[in-house]
DNA sequence: AAACTATATCGTATTATTGCAATATAGAAA
DNA sequence: TTTCTATATTGCAATAATACGATATAGTTT
């Protein structure tokens, strides 16, 4: 029995991962890359969920490091922050190009 | 008011990413990358989770492509399915590739 | 066939996530 | 300063995910 905790490299990648587990965020994601930059309301005019809902996505994908906003007066401009995409496309290459090194399996 | 629902796309790529938004599994993962392939029984040693719980995350890696299991007899061995993880790998190189083309943002 | 081994499934308790109405906050406009 | 507009937060109900003991299944060994 060996029972390893998990590494934290491996609790952090999987709580990135997580935060695009999500239709909604996964579709914030790709109407920012779309749009490049737009405000909250936008979002919320596009997804299909109230404002509360689409905040609180906002919200995590920033915490994630996924998405940055800027206050701008009245209202809140979003964009993707490279960052976070840079180390999920990152890790899925690095396991892409281990398992391309590796012999085929059963 | 455009208020689109997601596209099948979004909701597929959000499904298969959200596999991998577990700390047990992205160990799954690695572990199969590191020792190519083992027998079930070798992931539960290593895992701080009981067999059932194994025998469950192991379940939702195989639906969703990110592995595969052949039958050996008594045992079952376990080893990577390279198509889930070069969609995820794509998938976020895309992503990646149109931020670099991209305008700077806010 | 009986006992053993490896894995899967069932049932269920616990916890986490999601969605939203109601409300708060804070800047802008009147 | 009142009203309006944009966004965030709170509270809570509904649903989904996680973990595991108990048990089922199926091959292996004796």
């Amino acid at each position: 029995m060996i029972k390893k905790e998990y590494s934290q490299n491996q609790i952090d990648i999987s709580t990135l991962i997580k935060v695009l587990g999500h239709p909604a965020r996964v579709a914030i994601i790709e109407h920012l890359l779309q749009v490049n930059e737009c405000i909250c309301g936008e979002i919320v005019n596009v997804l299909p969920l109230a404002q509360p809902t689409v905040s609180q996505h906002l919200k995590e994908l920033r915490n994630a490091g996924l998405i940055k906003g800027s206050v701008e007066g009245n209202t809140i401009c979003y964009c993707i922050d490279e960052k976070g995409i840079e180390i999920l496309a990152n890790y899925f290459n690095g396991l892409k190009i281990q398992l391309e090194q590796s012999t085929k399996c059963c």
